[in-house]
DNA sequence: TCCTTGCGAATTTTT
DNA sequence: TTCGCAAGGA
């Protein structure tokens, strides 16, 4: 073994603090990896290690990592070292990880092993038939929120079941405590899952039978996962499972660095480690080979402020670099601006290529002011986050597929039953929903069944007959051709392509090759069954080499990336840190955000350019802001501020001790700035007109006038008619005559 | 059944 | 501002 450690060619190079983490073999290991420390690396070589001495076969070995692309480029790397010994290594995410056991004891947990995956708009359908079926009104709970919210639980590891009533009372005022347990059995009913399910299913099986836990605990003997920070509740149990018996599980992740809270991320996995894990060692990774030094020690300085955090201290011994540039602007277009005139500047002199250069933002919408620019000077850019398989007219083609490849799959049927038209509308759909649930039938079976009786309409039945003949001969026609050949056999007879041929429009053209693109896509892989599965776990379509283009992407999208030049916009207290999460998350909240002011931060090699507007155009109206407060904890020595005309110096503006981790009320001592901020947030959310005094229904009498004009929330503009008490009898504009009572509507002007 | 209109809501999203 | 959805008319 010590020859090995002598010649290993992975072993050299590595700093002693990775070498410890490497040659830490057996037992359970936590690495503590700061941002730009060589934790691929480690993770890469430690499982070359592992093989290379003999500790473990590959077939031992489960590497467990949150992306399809952490998961490749860890392959990618490992079997550059070991070569194909490689193959026979547990690879995966999650995800797809959990949806390979799972498929083998499906039937533990009332599923066939062909299973299907759901994406969230299935899940969204699905929720909101069960939704209207208990009368649910989804104006008062959207269904996104609620479907946020079983997924939620699902994160935690709570079956249906286990959902303690504090916790069901949550949803839909507790009167949806059923909902979940509807919505399982129906997924059951439709033999499919969904994402939280995958994880789930696997706890539930390996709780329940011990015999299926000890066949992996057979052949599993040593985990690596990596992000370790941002796994959730389900993801941790699961991995605590797995390594129950032998306890070689080494967890590589940065708590600095945890960013998916409000995706159910626990960051408390991380840091109760050594407590679940008795006699765990936790190594360090602090140099950091990235970053500038004046970089390096922003980001320190900014996320010394958190509480929550197990600490590191990185070091560089990479030269001081540049100050970091903080500048402030009038509005955002000035923002778009200065930032597309640094680049084109930066590359003209030769100092960076466009391809070196990312614009990380706090949210999607905020690429666009960006984008506008960019296009107007011919600037090359690529936004990261557009995903191929989430495509419109991709699910649709799929969704084809699906019921061709799974008859029950009732979701895909509804997807594309009328889609492109072809008059089997909601009455029909309905019908057929009737007749599937009394004889307890998929869709499609019902469907069958009803186009033998007159129940439909003779034009329906026709369509309908149509449609089913053709899944029929689809199905048959799957037999003999190849999956690329079925799929343009069915785009094409479905008259799906010939939908988009006939719009005229540039955008249809688009998608008409991302069709041909996706058959181009499915050549890849051996069967149908093989390119679903595919598909539903693999999210991230083929984002190519950003060869002579800026990247601009949000800061969630960057985690685990680096450029030379780094540009974050939009540091205004409000958008960054966010508002919203603010206001839910209250101080938690804010220690997030300001992880995520360190990743931004921690992307950077060289230069970073950090900006703020004091008006900013969101949603069609101005809004002012003041800059954000981490703009406040970045040491002076580190920076260099850079303000348009006029502009009002931030980093003085206000002492930041002041409200670092003070709640965002208004009463607090924010600043007049803060303050504005605070109204307007709150005025947004008020019934946009409040009564004024003595309009109250309290006092019964209105003091409105026969001949005044009055604003009504819902019916808008009209003129007072007459007058009954506090009901008024009021000729709208738009909504012509109604009686309403005083206190819904505000006086315009007074009439007569 | 489809098409228009109007209202309300608008982060982040590895799978 | 823009998008998506729901209700109502042709």
């Amino acid at each position: 073994m010590a020859s090995v450690n002598a010649d290993a060619p992975w072993l050299s190079g590595l700093n002693d603090a990775q070498l410890s983490a490497v040659q830490h073999l057996n037992g359970p290991l936590l690495v503590l990896s700061g941002a730009g420390t060589g934790k691929t690396r480690v993770l890469t070589s430690r499982l070359a290690h592992l093989l290379a001495t003999g500790t473990a076969k590959p077939w031992n070995i489960l590497a467990v990592t949150f992306t399809n692309k952490a998961a490749r480029e860890m392959k990618d790397r490992v079997a550059a070292m070991i070569g194909p010994a490689v193959e026979q290594v547990w690879f995966g995410t999650f995800h797809a990880l959990a949806a390979k056991i799972l498929r083998r004891h499906a039937e533990l947990v009332g599923l066939k092993p062909n299973f299907t995956i759901l994406d969230t708009d299935d899940q969204l359908r699905l929720l909101k038939q069960l939704m209207e079926a208990s009368g649910l009104d989804p104006k008062r709970f959207p269904p996104r929120m609620m479907l946020a919210t079983i997924s939620r639980w699902k994160d935690k590891g709570l079956s249906p079941d286990r959902v303690s009533p504090i916790e069901q009372a949550e949803l839909a005022e507790g009167s949806g405590a059923d909902l979940y347990h509807q919505y399982q059995d129906r997924l059951k009913a439709l033999n499919a899952c969904d994402f939280g399910d995958l994880l789930l299913h696997n706890l539930t099986i390996f709780n329940a039978h011990p015999d299926v836990l000890a066949q992996y605990h057979d052949r599993i003997t040593h985990l690596m996962v990596d992000e370790y920070q941002d796994t959730n509740t389900a993801q941790y149990l699961w991995i605590r499972l797995l390594a129950q018996k032998h306890q070689n599980i080494c967890c590589v992740g940065d708590d600095d660095q945890s960013i998916y809270g409000w995706r159910g991320a626990e960051i408390a996995n991380m840091l109760k480690f050594e407590e679940v894990y008795p006699n765990a060692a936790v190594i360090r990774l602090e140099q950091n080979y990235r970053s500038t030094g004046h970089i390096l020690e922003a980001a320190s300085s900014l996320i010394a402020r958190n509480e929550s955090r197990l600490g590191k201290t990185l070091y560089t011994s990479i030269e001081k670099g540049e100050k970091l540039t903080v500048s402030g602007f009038w509005d955002g277009g000035s923002e778009a601006r200065d930032t597309a005139d640094k680049i084109e500047s930066m590359v003209r002199h030769k100092e960076a290529d466009y391809s070196d250069i990312a614009v990380l933002v706090r949210a999607g919408y905020q690429t666009r002011e960006f984008e506008e620019r960019f296009i107007q000077i011919g600037l090359p850019y690529r936004v990261v986050g557009a995903k191929f398989y989430e495509r419109l007219e991709i699910r649709d083609a799929i969704a084809y597929l699906r019921v061709i490849a799974q008859p029950a799959d009732d979701l895909a049927l509804e997807r594309i039953i009328n889609t492109p038209r072809r008059g089997i509308g909601a009455a029909t759909i309905q019908t057929i929903h009737q007749l599937a649930r009394a004889r307890d039938l998929p869709m499609l079976a019902a469907a069958e069944v009803l186009i033998t009786t007159d129940e439909l309409k003779a034009a329906a039945r026709k369509k309908l007959t149509e449609l089913i003949n053709m899944f029929i001969q689809w199905r048959v026609d799957a037999e003999t051709l190849s999956h690329t050949e079925l799929a343009m056999k069915v785009l094409d007879e479905s008259g799906y392509t010939e939908m988009w041929m006939a719009q005229k429009t540039p955008e249809a053209e688009g998608r008409l090759e991302n069709l041909k693109e996706l058959v181009s896509a499915m050549e890849g892989f051996e069967n149908l069954e093989g390119f679903l599965e595919h598909i539903s776990l693999v999210m991230d379509g083929d984002n190519k080499a950003n060869e002579g283009e800026v990247t601009l992407m949000t800061l969630h999208a960057a985690k685990g990336l680096e450029f030379d030049v780094v540009f974050l916009p939009g540091w205004e207290d409000g958008i960054f840190p966010s508002q919203r999460t603010l206001d839910e998350k209250g101080s938690a909240g804010l220690e997030e955000e300001r992880r995520l002011a360190y990743v931004g931060i921690t992307r950077a090699k060289r230069k970073l350019y950090l900006s703020y507007a004091s008006s900013r155009r969101v949603h069609g109206l101005w809004q002012s802001a003041v800059p954000s407060r981490f703009l406040l904890e970045l040491p002076k020595d580190n920076i260099e501020e850079d303000l348009e005309q006029g502009m009002i110096n931030a980093t003085n503006a206000r002492p930041s001790t002041d409200f670092a981790l003070l709640q965002p009320t208004a009463a607090s001592g924010y600043g007049p700035g803060w303050r504005r901020l605070q109204e307007r947030q709150q005025s947004g959310y008020q019934p946009a007109r409040a009564p004024a005094e003595g309009q109250s229904g309290l006092s019964g009498i209105s003091d409105f006038d026969t001949g005044d004009r009055v604003f009504h929330q819902k019916f808008g503009n009209g003129n007072i008619r007459s007058v009954e008490g506090d009901k008024l009898n009021i000729a709208f504009d738009k909504a012509g005559m109604k009686k309403v009572v005083a206190s819904f509507v505000e006086l315009v002007r007074k009439g007569g």
